[in-house]
DNA sequence: TGTTTTACTTAACACCGTTAAGTATGTTTG
DNA sequence: CAAACATACTTAACGGTGTTAAGTAAAACA
């Protein structure tokens, strides 16, 4: 019975060549490049094919939601090397400042944009921010076991840096920011690690 | 030559008419609710009479985010008769974040939708934005006159508290809190309150 | 009264997401 | 081996979007 394994290979594959192909045309072109039609064009199926294994739009947004998500997971991946709580909450805060500016669509399409997670049924749909969110609750906990960012709860605490930094990196991404001059990504990144750094230092913190 | 005058008046009338459409269907609806051929309908026009009077579709919402603008400005008003400046920067706070949560989707569209604004050539785009920044500056400012918010300059400090209220609401309108149990609108509001309040005082400040 | 300007509409283009029906092709069964 | 069936895919279409070009009728002007 080798051929039904075969045609579930076969449909993994097609599903993945599907979603290699949104990928791409995401992280290249941005959200308008990803249609069914343009997806479809690009591997030379009929638009229709793509409803046989993606539900609708909404599905295949979630699938790059996802993908974004893996990319910030690898992007903290070197932070489990940095063993100091405090640095690697500053570490921690650069890299997602750095991983927002470089990906902005994929930011957009995480944090900002209002369909492809509401619109879902399931209750699971956040799974992937919420793995993201412990993640910064332990380096939360971590610092506070070390005597920083002292007088508030580890969630609060948590939920306060998050929308900091997410306010400041959606601000710039969102185009917001046309107040200050026009500078560079690179520019961007180092101030809003900057402010990062500062909001971070102003907890109340027991002096070592 | 009473006419020509007469002709300006009517086109102006025009003008708010579709105004007053799309913004009442942005309001009722949100979004989706607005589009070209909807707001014809509603007006009992052909939907390429709104070309006549707008040029195109952005310009159109660019209109709508003036308003949203100028609602803020509204509900920023009583500040005015606050004299103490940190009382002041408290009220500012509450009444950003329950603007925001009242008004779900004119923040997006002021905040954090991409389109209406890049795409527009012009260069005083943001103008709105704008003074409500130099309204939070000046706010900051005083602040800093009485010894508050220090060690930090005070376009850097306006910055970052609103890079935070931004980021606590934008987060909650945009559905990235389902991480917390799901409460009421006004439970968000005293919450989101009482992380700005913990900010703000978390600046190193002059105990007086 | 004839000409021009103005305000508006109709029809169409090129997209979009999505669905229903049809068509081969490969697989299974009698 | 041939008939019945299931699978994978396509064609055509629906109703929606923003937008443009061409046409029309009425108002203003000469």
């Amino acid at each position: 019975m080798g051929i039904s394994e075969r045609r579930e290979r076969e449909k993994e594959e097609m599903k993945e060549l599907i979603l290699k192909t949104a990928n791409r045309l995401f992280a290249e072109n941005g959200f308008e490049k990803v249609s069914m039609r343009n997806i479809a064009d690009e591997i030379e199926y009929s638009p229709t094919t793509i409803y046989l294994y993606f539900k609708d739009k909404n599905e295949l947004f979630y699938a790059l939601h996802l993908e974004g998500f893996r990319m910030l997971a690898e992007e903290f991946r070197p932070l489990l090397d940095v063993s100091d709580p405090m640095e690697r909450m500053y570490q921690m805060g650069l890299r997602y400042i750095r991983f927002a500016f470089e990906n902005p669509d994929y930011y957009r399409l995480m944090f900002l944009v209002k369909d492809p997670l509401c619109t879902s049924e399931t209750d699971d749909t956040w799974e992937a921010g919420h793995n993201a969110h412990a993640f910064l609750e332990k380096v939360v906990m971590d610092c506070q076991a070390e005597g920083y960012l002292e007088g508030v709860s580890m969630r609060s605490a948590a939920l306060m840096i998050w929308s900091f930094v997410h306010g400041l990196v959606s601000l710039q991404i969102c185009d917001r920011m046309k107040l200050y001059q026009e500078v560079d990504r690179e520019q961007y990144v180092t101030d809003a690690f900057e402010a990062f750094q500062l909001m971070i230092r102003n907890f109340k913190s027991v002096e070592k």
